[in-house]
DNA sequence: TTCGGTGCAAACTCTTTGCACGACG
DNA sequence: CGTCGTGCAAAGAGTTTGCACCGAA
């Protein structure tokens, strides 16, 4: 028997600042690593990213960072969503739409996905046994991991009791 | 100990036409039952995914479809990997980069893959003890998979090697 | 003051679509 | 023969980029 745990962040209003607070910090070492600047936009965006824990495509951010004092362009959003993944802040996803999603990384919660064809749905979950087994396949092939994505496509309980 | 076999379709330059035959087959039929023709376009495009086990992006098989008698435009591959998705032969993936890529399936054979992100090397295996786990994690979650997609990012043997 | 950053709009890439002609059933 | 399919070229969608001005360090 597997420990499998949800990982899914379900509906939050707070402030998780003292959660993301690390995060852009990390950010700023980065650029600074890198000899480039924190800018207004790019906090804007970091900020915006953290303040959430779902996944979101970057159309979406250029939408939600319009109600942001700092005015972020479409092409920033992009250019500092290149920059987070370099930073392994950010992964980019595809759950097979033509936009690419993307999620925001904690290095130590790693999740993989269940999603719903019919619903659309995504369910987050955690299995370390699964985790184990793809370290020893890896092992097997002299390969390195640096990370990976499971996406399990299907029906979610509700959907399928829909579908008879 | 899990058994772990690479499935990696390596170098053939034969003709695998007695596996390819019943593909075709499949896909004749599911055209027959939707009313649909079957034209010598759509013949030239599955008589190439089948003539070569690999993965191919849309393009590389327009490409592939100029050596053929049979003239087949861009427009018509798009439209026959859509028709060959929706009958499931053939299964469209993102390895990261902006195109899409895919590949033809056997039903009974998945794999999940390995990918390079210096040399870009794929290599497909399959594992047993992955996929029940899996099963039972969509059980947990009152789940029911339709298919999944594991994708491990990293560095090959090979590659990993060079790092240092 | 100095590079790197930003916004804009145009360019790009991959994919989809409207239309008139062509050919499978 | 009647549709469905095809090729073409143009349109779309998402993302990237060149350039001139802007601002963090």
């Amino acid at each position: 028997m597997s420990e499998t745990k949800p990982t899914q962040a379900s509906g939050e209003s707070g402030s998780p600042d003292s959660e993301s607070m690390p995060r852009e910090e990390q950010f700023v070492d980065f650029l600074a690593r890198q000899g480039l600047k924190l800018t207004r936009q790019r906090r804007a965006v970091v900020n915006e990213i953290f303040s959430d824990a779902g996944h979101f495509e970057a159309e979406e951010l250029v939408e939600r960072l319009k109600g942001h004092r700092t005015r972020v362009s479409r092409a920033t959003v992009y250019r500092t969503l290149e920059l987070l993944r370099e930073c392994r802040l950010v992964e980019k996803l595809d759950f097979g739409t033509q936009r690419s999603y993307y999620e925001h990384v904690s290095p130590s919660e790693h999740h993989d996905h269940l999603i719903c064809i019919r619903c659309g749905n995504v369910i987050e979950f955690h299995n370390e046994a699964l985790e184990t087994l793809q370290k020893e396949i890896c092992g097997n092939f002299g390969f390195q991991e640096s990370y990976h994505s499971l996406r399990i496509f299907g029906h979610c309980s509700k959907c399928a009791q829909t579908i008879h």
